[in-house]
DNA sequence: TATTAGCACTCCTCTTAAATGAGTGCTAAC
DNA sequence: GTTAGCACTCATTTAAGAGGAGTGCTAATA
């Protein structure tokens, strides 16, 4: 069997044209649309090879043929053409993500609404949580006579903040001295560890101080919960309802189920590795069923050699990857940059 | 026309067979499943008539038929029986409510998820803004050399937080007279004046103290626009895939995308009126067309006389008024007494 | 006068059968 | 090696008919 160049050549239109639209690819449709010069019995002899060398399939016997998920793996990997940025576009991408910089998370969980809304599909963004974060900052801040505001910041620069109440008002001064004394106490902690330490290391100083530290420890310890449990934002999960291929009811239905379940895709992404290129699984190459007639693309985040973010966008194995994959290259670069800018310090 | 006893009776009938299943009905299933002592030409007489009374629709000759808009406002208004919450179930509600109670909105969003929850149905809540507000407070805490974390309290106990960057690093001690400084000067004053006080008055006292106080505006502003802006949470849009009605795609896909323009939806929240009571818009009394087949019921929430937050529920005309009524009343006032009791001051 | 049995009639839905047509695979000729 | 020609396959569309749920009317009954 030589002559593979046609055959490449025909599979790449057959590719092109089940992406344009997603409908078995016939011998004549391959001659009318793409002018490969021959005619349309030897488009199906080609399409013959091809089907037994596994990149077609056929649904039927009188159907045309549609590209299997070994195809789509040749198409991204050899065949296709990625389509330009438009520097126009890289800056609006670099604008939106600049808008907001307080915590990493943030700027993880914009960068997969982004790319949400620039490919119009589902797209999820993971920070996992930071083991060996420390205190760095304690700060209560009156709000009224029976509330006060908790600002924690961390040394990874995370801010979290919360209102306790107390019984009685506290004075401005005696908060401030609470603060001090307890970021004297708690600097370079383990986050994970506070709870315990006020618990049974400062509750008596602290009621001493008069402050009644037992409204603390519940929000304290809801807080880290919050900061240690691995996040996971999802965007755009109705726009499964425009997969083609999930135009049937209860599939849709299946999928977007399993999308919600936030453990599932955590694990997936979990999975993905860290290596700073893409990572593409198309199909069965999913480690879920539910997810075999999607493709997902994963990009890392890395500030100071260390994975500090996922993200991942879902889409229908015929996705038109040439223009996706710019886009969340893009995208990611942009994350990769504004990180190492901001954040090296 | 006499013996309305017996045509109410009937029409009862039908109301609670399409609420539990949405079909239409015909006189020989009324006989079966309720035991009214007459025969099927009975009932197909009378059921007759509650159609010329515009009670009952014929979806076609041979069909059943189906309660119209003004059977559902009849059956709310005063065939149904609510089902009592047990007490458990109240004592749960409030549980759930209680758990954060550091800002009015968090409480109303809450609480939309809550009853989303509980009912599988959609939901929304809405806080307006408050016009009136006025800076409380305003700290600023170094997160790091060249962050500063901003925290503004306002006087509805509003708690947003920014982190701002600044050229130098500024010493703790500075940003507290900073911190002195602003609160001083601003405090009382209505947060949307604050941007252009700051600009206009206090821009070269900053200065003097060193404070690059350019890079606070811009997300003072943005921060205001956020607290000022009216915002809408939407729960379990994906509940309309669940309707009966529904289950046709391309009318479940109008639903979710006028619900998820968010302008529609809080256009008829704040149309619906600030009344104590539940609102029930029933099929094409709703505003707009897209809900011709929807009920949607609005609670206000109350604080102090005026209206913080309303919250409320979508699902299809046949939904069940008995079940869901009382949840949301539940909800509605256990959310009243919780501002009543944490909030009033 | 109110109720009901009986029955013809309507019209949706389900089933079956045939027509249509897109597309293939094979053969034989170029 | 390529291609025209043609028989064949099979999903989809169209048409027709059977089935059935439910009504409305009439006439008989209590």
């Amino acid at each position: 069997m030589k002559n593979y160049e046609r055959k490449l050549m025909i599979l790449q239109a057959i590719i092109h044209s089940y992406i344009t639209n997603p409908e078995p690819v016939g011998s004549r449709t391959i001659q009318k649309k793409y002018d490969l010069g021959v005619s349309p019995a030897t488009i199906r002899n080609e399409m013959a090879d091809l089907e037994d060398l596994g990149f077609l399939i056929q649904p039927h016997t009188s159907a045309g043929r549609i590209p299997s998920d070994k195809a789509f793996r040749l198409y991204v990997d050899r065949l296709m053409e990625l389509q330009q940025i438009a520097f126009a576009q890289r800056r609006s991408i670099r604008n939106s993500l600049l808008h907001d910089l307080s915590e990493v998370e943030k700027l993880v969980e914009n960068s997969a609404k982004l790319l949400s809304q620039l490919t119009e599909y589902t797209t999820f963004a993971i920070s996992p949580k930071i083991e060996q974060d420390t205190l760095k900052r304690i700060r209560l801040i009156p709000v009224d006579e029976t509330k006060t505001l908790v600002v924690l910041i961390t040394s990874a620069g995370i801010v979290k903040d919360f209102i306790i109440r107390n019984e009685a008002a506290i004075e401005e001064n005696q908060l401030n001295l609470i603060s001090e004394f307890l970021t004297d106490k708690l600097a370079n902690t383990p986050i994970y560890q506070m709870g315990y330490i006020i618990d049974h290391f400062l509750m008596d100083e602290l009621e001493q101080m008069r402050f009644s530290a037992r409204s603390l420890l519940p929000m304290i310890n809801d807080t880290l919960s919050e900061i240690n449990d691995t996040k996971i934002f999802a965007n755009g999960i109705l726009n499964i309802f425009n997969f083609p291929e999930y135009q049937d009811f209860d599939r849709a239905q299946s999928l977007v189920k399993f999308m919600q379940a936030k453990g599932n895709v955590a694990d997936m992404l979990m999975n993905a590795g860290d290596s700073q290129e893409l990572r593409i699984s198309i199909g069965r190459e999913n480690l879920y069923d539910v997810l075999r007639e999607c493709t997902m693309i994963t990009a890392t985040y890395t500030l100071k050699g260390q994975t500090v973010g996922k993200l991942a966008l879902v889409g229908p194995t015929n996705m038109d990857y040439s223009r996706v994959i710019p886009l969340i290259r893009s995208v990611a670069r942009e994350v990769n940059e504004i990180l190492a800018e901001y954040y090296e310090t």
